[in-house]
DNA sequence: CAGCCAATGTTGAACCTTCAAGTTACTATA
DNA sequence: TATAGTAACTTGAAGGTTCAACATTGGCTG
């Protein structure tokens, strides 16, 4: 990776990176990008899932009665309540998963269904391997200790910035 | 982060995750899924753009003659081709970037405008100011420093194992 | 209990990305 | 210099996600 791609200084009063955290970042942006690309390619070919879609099941399948309120998985699965409705409508089609609303509660549960269980249980296997052919082939049970705290702290600063509007994201 | 969300055991000749990759890997997931969020989220409100799109933008503004054939931008935003093509044909109508035929090579150049060059500008600030906010207000000079190590290591492998076919992705 | 507020969920439109097919134009080969 | 081959790019359609508006329903307060 060449120079500076994250836009050179302008405004004086602005704080740029250093040379260390530019390159982390440029390193870190390639791989949040082309990550989910390849296991949406292994999950595309391999199941006919996004991996998306592959969460929320394997999220469900993972559950006590096999079933979440929408509001939970949705943070479960780090998605807005939209994006995991429309997707469950999808799911629902194709006979995955299914809608049951709570009793005394304004919520509603999804419920993986024999059907979906199955689609699970067919495509967990390639995807695992996949999983550790990308990734934990490449690392050590070290790096894999790091992996857990590097990301553990990043998704920790996230929540701290966005809550307090300071990032403004 | 409870149980399994990998899915379980179920064909006896699947190796799963250990306990430590299971952990690192939903960290990772999780990590992957809000970084790019909440980029676009701070990107798209201070200056309507993607994050997809300001990444070629401030590439191309890092460029010697703020220039870059296509294929080799589309490389360096970890991108398709396609995804590129189309991205660059919005920002063409926009008036930030020309598209500009090679002499003697069968490629095209992507030429950034002085508008453009002026909307990078205009943008990088918060969102510099953003991506600190999000991400290094939470790491030690040492967590950038593995943060390097680790994600180029990934990468290295994800590229490795798409090379080989052997992570079919 | 009435009425308001907030949490939860749904929906359709706009937008973005992917995918596959098609075009163009160099390059190599005979 | 034909011809085949292939790299580079484009395009339209299909599918996925976001955004904002809306509906529903509990919970809280007077």
């Amino acid at each position: 990776m060449s120079g500076n791609d994250e836009g050179k200084p302008a405004e004086p009063g602005t704080r740029w990176l250093d040379a260390e955290q530019q390159e982390a970042w440029l390193t870190l942006i390639a791989l949040v990008t082309r990550l989910p690309a390849a296991l949406d390619t292994q999950l595309q070919r391999d199941s006919a899932l996004t991996h998306f879609e592959y969460f929320v099941l394997a999220s469900l399948s993972g559950e006590a009665n096999r079933r979440l309120q929408l509001s939970l998985l949705a943070q479960r699965a780090n998605a807005s309540l939209s994006r995991l409705s429309h997707v469950i409508t999808k799911m629902e089609k194709a006979g995955w998963v299914r809608r049951e609303s709570i009793r005394g509660s304004r919520g509603s549960d999804a419920v993986l269904t024999d059907e979906g269980m199955a689609k699970v249980v067919e495509a967990a296997p390639p995807h695992v391997e996949s999983v550790r052919s990308l990734i934990f082939d490449g690392l050590s049970a070290e790096q894999v200790r790091q992996l857990s705290e590097l990301s553990g702290a990043m998704l920790t600063q996230l929540d701290k910035s966005i809550a307090s509007g300071t990032g403004r994201a």
